[in-house]
DNA sequence: ACATGGATTAACT
DNA sequence: GTTAATCCATGTC
């Protein structure tokens, strides 16, 4: 993807633009990935939840405060979460990918998580496991560097696009504002019920 | 964050 | 009444 994507706009606008973009990765076994349906924006050191709130820096979190476009991993609980920083450098915000429906090689992603269905992908430290990516290798790399890829455009356009709250954040001045996008009535959104689920269009226009 | 198992609630024939 | 969906508590790096 161009990096001309990122910057021009606010981290959250860019957020809701991601939304049906196409994520791929040309993994050793093929290339895999899926249609983004859920992303969170992190607003960078106002944002109370972000990594880099109050200008916070570590060895950890400096691909936040790296050029747009270039990758942030970090890993809590044994999963591994996938950032993109959205803005010019030392303007440390960032996008947080939630969720994929799978459109690739779906039986290798499928192998690499021991899941199949919707559970496949519907979480960020499930996205990375179906991916096969379990390592911080790409962290600090920028996105055109790497196998990973994003589609520059949409593939598919969002019926409806729900604002939410962030998942786990639940203190600081932040903590309800509506920063976490996703495609309506699609299943692969994490922990959207059934009942809320269009399995017909799976949300796409 | 995720997987699992058990309890509770909803849907259906 | 049976089956499915949802909710909740727990253990895990």
């Amino acid at each position: 993807m161009a990096t001309s994507f990122f910057k021009k706009d606010s981290t959250d606008i860019i957020t809701q633009n991601l939304l049906g973009h196409e994520l791929t990765y040309n993994s050793p076994k093929g290339i895999i990935g899926g249609l983004i349906v859920e992303a969170e924006a992190y607003m960078g050191i106002e944002d109370t939840a972000a990594h880099s709130f109050q200008g916070h820096r570590s060895s950890a979190n400096e691909a936040l405060y790296a050029q747009a476009g270039t990758i942030y991993i970090y890993s809590i609980y044994g999963h591994y979460m996938l950032n993109v920083a959205t803005q010019k450098v030392n303007e440390p915000q960032g996008i947080l990918i939630r969720a994929l429906q799978p459109t690739h090689r779906i039986k290798i992603m499928e192998q690499n998580r021991q899941q199949k269905g919707v559970n496949l992908t519907n979480g960020p430290g499930k996205l990375m496991a179906a991916l096969g990516i379990n390592s911080l290798e790409l962290n600090l790399c920028p996105l055109q560097q790497t196998p990973l890829d994003i589609s520059n455009r949409r593939v598919k356009c969002p019926q409806k696009i729900i604002a939410a709250p962030r998942v786990n954040v639940s203190q600081g001045n932040w903590h309800d504002r509506p920063l976490r996008f996703y495609v309506a009535n699609n299943p692969y959104v994490s922990g959207i019920k059934k009942r809320d689920c269009d399995f017909q269009t799976n949300g796409w226009q």
